[in-house]
DNA sequence: GAAACCTGAGCGTGATATGAA
DNA sequence: GTTCATATCACGCTCAGGTTT
């Protein structure tokens, strides 16, 4: 590597060095660098073209070390859910015109949580954003002790002090999926769920209501799947041994559905035409031309922008709303989206 | 939140506060934290226990900062590419054992590989992998030019000093696709390309030679593709109208393979038996008991082994072997994991 | 008084030098 | 000489306070 002239032999320039060379103090570069007022236009010009010729880049962490702020974000997601993957990029986008500055810490089968976790505290983040987390309750508030905690898509059920919940209202989803196809004409409607995964509870029991408010609570029926496409292929494998098969299936997530239809696809059983299938989350997976699932759509964007916004209040120091310093919890509506997956049933 | 009882209010606790609970010096208290030797038995239980009941964790930032070693290796990945987190838990751990940490930064529709890369260098990072960088060679060589960069999965031709290449041998891969098909009794084998992504060029140029080999030029055929399920199921949907149809498909990488494989179950297709269909990665979608894709196998976790490797090395101060400075390249050999996906033609 | 600049201190660590048993 | 412990400085930066026009 070629060395940079004027600066010491392996290691990149700092303050000091882009001082020197423009013949001005460290505190007043900066200040250049921060953008402060305080430098005239002239100095100003001429120490961002030292820090320019000798490449200087500043230092993030001695920057957040010394400022008792250090604006950074810590994100836990699973690395193999495209619906996390979708939060991340909106939590990127909502963070970065608040000023502050996102720090990713994946989850996989080889790193847990806590792991993820111990990683984000380690870099000094100032707030936690938990996607679908899955630790206990009392993990959640152990960390909430320590600074603000925003979970998203996890409901907390009783409410832990400290951590803020945002999702959507799962259970409405599984409805309006639910009264949607009895609207085509279905009444036998199975649902695939997530078993302990976050919402599930919520979507089942959604679900559930949606069955008995159309008085076809008799035929109401909850298979057990999961939140891969193998869970949800599994799933539609048992149904189509059924007869009379159900019409239609309200799948637990997007990955759930897709492995349903790639079962019925399989089979020959033709969808829409002999069953109609609903997704949840709207996820990247759904959009797809070719899957093109009619799906219950999360609004991810707000999702991560009311995220950030949480704990950017909590660490600006607003009481949470209501003045209550328990946990707060925002949940807002899904929509449906209606695509190519729901017809009405053969013998409507 | 409850404050910590012994520690300023509002602050996280630090080795000063731990050394006073203890009644020893901040030296020491460090000395414990890293487990360095220094320190006697009882003391050091002391300490322990201090820090536990206050609550201390280690500042990672102030620790990169006084150490100028930072064992920080920064990754770039994109955040919906399957193939990507796949390699990203093997980056960890290959990365963790070897004693470094990994900073993430992904790339997104709202945020480009310029974007990833300036973070992860203001976060002092020692070194880069970047997971199938589009950045023009130039960029890297600049790049390079500061701290040692590790390309994986996108081969530069010619050679970018500095920057070392850790890739798959995109076009034996491809070759072994077309030998498998061609062993099975198959002709008529079109490629279903990948543009101008990193390896696309090469799996062309090895689907090319493949086929002449098996003397059969004058029937190769290149359909212009791309790495998600879209571009594979529009190629497919030309393919369908063709008469009489190939009856091979090799497919840029699995999410291209999905989306041609599920253009042909709509269109009453069945694969295997009237066209077989090959895919490259690997991905985790390949190996979903419902797709099932014969595919061709890149070895994740060797990558990221080697990758994390060679930045290691190049830290470690270790010369380029060969006692070449500039970029090295290290290829590693496909597999073929043959599923159920492919088999012999109908009039084999 | 304001604008432009500088000095000095300290953020939480790690490393070295030095001293005490 | 070895083991244990401390004092002191440095890392790269920001900020409060001072000095000069």
């Amino acid at each position: 590597m070629p060395p940079t002239p004027g600066v010491p032999e392996g290691k990149r320039p700092t303050l000091a060095d882009v001082a020197a060379r423009a013949g001005v103090s460290v505190a007043l570069v900066s200040i250049v660098m921060r953008g402060a007022k305080g430098a005239g236009a002239a100095t100003r010009e001429r120490v961002l073209e030292a820090a320019r010729e000798i490449g200087y880049r500043p230092d993030a962490r001695a920057r957040l070390l010394r400022s008792n702020r250090s604006r950074l974000l810590g994100v836990q997601f699973g690395l193999q859910q495209p619906f996390h993957t979708d939060l991340v990029e909106g939590v990127y986008a909502a963070a970065e015109p608040a000023g502050y500055q996102i720090a990713l810490s994946a989850v996989a089968p080889s790193r847990g949580e806590r792991h993820a976790v111990e990683t984000l505290l380690g870099d000094r983040c100032e707030a936690l954003i938990l996607l679908g987390p899955q630790a206990p309750a009392a993990l959640l508030a152990e960390l909430a002790a320590q600074l603000p905690v925003v979970s998203v898509a996890r409901r907390l059920r009783p409410a832990v002090p400290g951590v803020d919940v945002v999702r959507t209202a799962d259970d409405e989803g599984a409805r309006r999926a639910v009264d949607h196809l009895v609207s085509l004409g279905h009444r036998d409607i199975v649902h695939i769920d997530g078993g302990r995964a976050p919402g599930a509870a919520d979507r089942r029991r959604g679900y559930r209501t949606a069955m008995n408010r159309h008085g076809l609570a008799d035929r109401a029926r909850v298979l057990p799947g999961g939140l891969t496409e193998e869970d949800g292929a599994a799933a539609a494998r048992t149904l189509l041994g059924d007869d009379p098969r159900p019409t239609a299936v309200v799948a637990f997530n997007d990955r759930c559905a897709t492995g349903v239809l790639d079962a019925f696809l399989r089979a020959r059983v033709p969808v829409p035409d002999e069953i109609s299938v609903v997704g949840f989350d709207d996820s990247h997976l759904a959009r797809l031309a070719h899957i093109d699932l009619t799906t219950v759509g999360q609004d991810v964007r707000r999702l991560a922008d009311l995220a950030v916004g949480r704990a950017v209040a909590r660490l600006e120091g607003e009481a949470a709303s209501d003045g209550e310093t328990s946990g707060n919890e925002t949940v807002i509506a899904p929509h449906l989206v209606i695509r190519s997956t729901t017809a009405g049933p053969r013998n409507g």
